[in-house]
DNA sequence: AGCCTGACTTTGT
DNA sequence: GACAAAGCCAGGC
């Protein structure tokens, strides 16, 4: 398990105390990005408390389609507000596509304004 | 059990 | 700014 004290959100992310993986961790905190606001897989990672594994956070984003409910995959993006993941969304362009149906400005792939949109799951899901 | 692969990030040139 | 290298670690093979 990957289990913190830095977690202030584990006790409602375990509701279901069964096994909680990191994946499913990382799918419960991207699905509480609101739209039009879009985070960092480091910054999930960080809040997560395995810090150094924001390449984790990107693999858990291979199987995010094949789980529901659905996750908001095109709101993670990568620490310069570009749309790394783009690749991986049928078709590529319906990421930008989505940022921007929800008012999120892209240029060259590039969120931006990004640190107006940015949404840092360390911050602003602080102890309620 | 090893080896390889990343939707990444940080650090040092 | 650009670029390279290293750390990261779960899965798949």
């Amino acid at each position: 398990m990957f289990v913190t004290k830095s977690m202030p959100l584990m006790n409602s992310l375990q509701a279901h105390d069964k096994d909680v993986s990191f994946f499913d961790l990382v799918y419960q905190i991207v699905r509480l990005i609101p739209a039009g606001r879009v985070t960092s897989y480091g910054a999930i990672a960080r809040y997560l408390g395995t810090g150094r594994s924001a390449r984790m956070v990107g693999w858990a984003m291979n199987n995010a389609h094949t789980v529901l409910p659905e996750i908001p995959a095109h709101r993670v993006v990568n620490r310069n507000g570009l749309l790394s993941g783009r690749a991986h969304f049928k078709p590529p362009e319906s990421m930008e596509q989505k940022l921007v149906e929800e008012g999120v400005f892209i240029k060259d792939n590039q969120v931006q304004f990004f640190n107006d949109v940015f949404w840092d799951p360390a911050t602003e899901l602080k102890i309620n």
